[in-house]
DNA sequence: CGAGGGGTTGACGCCGATCAAAGCTGGTGG
DNA sequence: CCACCAGCTTTGATCGGCGTCAACCCCTCG
């Protein structure tokens, strides 16, 4: 295989089958909680389901697709590009977090890009399906609405926790978002690229990579395994004061 | 007066009387505008209308009011207040935005304190109200969600124009932001106060007035009459590249 | 007229951006 | 299996921006 197609995972998304939601074992942890289990028998569109590679793009800002995208599996982020190129990162999304909704909205296009940052698991929901669904089950308007309202929180909170402060602040804040939301079931969590926490909390790269050294020599951060990590909660809840 | 109360304009909310909704003149652009007349016929509790002078509160955060507002005239802050004191506010909301919408979602009490910046105009609408009419009128529905929608955009927007880059470039960001959303009929706008750009953008109010200083020194910014200012778009916008 | 609050300005030190270079690591090909 | 390479991470040196402390100004209001 050549090097191009090496490392344009974007390209390499997996198919892994049509959903059949009425049978899915984690529905209830999804966008569809609200619906019964009648309400997929006559879908006008299929819903599909994708694997994505840590990288791989799920949809570009601005592209004219007709879908929103639940996530089942993996970590999501929603990148903004600015005019000069700087990619800023405004969300960090796990699962049961619903992407593109904008478009449920009138939106011409996605107002982020929507990339893998993790190995990702995803639905593929066509819009229409969602008009439809909701139609007959109005149930479905509060899924919308509380995705709506949970992106929101998030949000509010970066903008408070990852927002303001000190690099060793903002960093401690961060690890523990992971800690709390994205942790795995033994408790330790993935940690990120350095360029990803910079795009994050809008600071450089070799910052981040100082405070991270420092927080490993303190022992406040400590690896597991592979990319794994476990973190000292009360020590670095003591820079958030 | 004793000074005391002469500070606490909180306290000094002037009711100005049952709002009629069917009546209103300017309903279509408010909350409740996808819905008929009709749909005003028989509410359980009134919507009243209150005016509020600038620095006064709203609601605060964690109380257990059952209401949401519908903004009607003016500026009104949201802001987050951390353990160790700091005020960050995270949103600044026009006519035509409601807040307190979590509420809506089930949430105990507000997420934020609302207060106004300006002299504000807004109606306040019980949640039970909003219940009562979204089960009548699922239209209602697409008006919460629009709302939600917008507030995640602005938050989104805070993040990238406010969040980052140098205290120069994110002052620009941050005026061009009050003379798009918030300028009157006339073009000019209401500076804030340095203490409320310092809580928006996460920076020392001696930085905010410096940078200030400087933009109107640099004729970027000039003085129409009392607090309305107008800015140079384009010079500032050369800012933000 | 005096007091007080917000705004402006100055001096100084530190944090973090930037540029540069040297480890590390995982994947590739010999 | 090993050597190599590209990309990521770490670390160092330097410099500018901004936070902090402090003084002063200006305007409002009693």
């Amino acid at each position: 295989m050549n090097k191009y197609l090496k490392n344009t995972v974007c390209t390499n998304v997996e198919w892994t089958g049509r959903a059949h939601c009425d049978k899915c074992h984690i529905r209830r942890l999804m966008f569809f909680s609200k619906l019964p289990d009648s309400a997929f028998t006559q879908l006008l569109q299929p819903i599909d389901h994708f694997q994505h590679p840590p990288g791989s793009v799920v949809y570009q800002a601005d592209t004219r697709k007709k879908f929103i995208y639940s996530i089942r599996r993996g970590m999501v982020k929603l990148v903004n590009t600015s005019k000069d190129g700087t990619n800023r990162i405004v969300r960090l999304l796990e699962p049961g977090s619903t992407i593109g909704l904008e478009l449920l909205d009138g939106a011409d296009g996605y107002y982020h890009a929507a990339v893998a940052v993790t190995q990702v698991d995803l639905c593929k929901i066509p819009v229409s399906t969602v008009r439809q669904l909701r139609n007959k089950h109005p149930a479905l308007y509060e899924n919308v609405g509380q995705q709506l309202q949970k992106q929101l929180n998030l949000a509010d909170q970066w903008i408070v926790t990852l927002g303001a402060g000190t690099a060793r602040q903002r960093i401690a804040n961060l690890l523990l978002i992971l800690n709390e939301y994205f942790a795995e079931e033994d408790g330790t969590f993935t940690l990120l690229s350095r360029e990803d926490m910079a795009a994050m909390i809008g600071i450089a790269v070799e910052t981040v990579s100082r405070v991270i050294a420092e927080f490993k020599r303190q022992k406040f951060l400590h690896k597991t395994k592979d990319k794994f990590y476990t973190c000292n909660v009360p020590a670095l809840k003591k820079f958030t004061l």
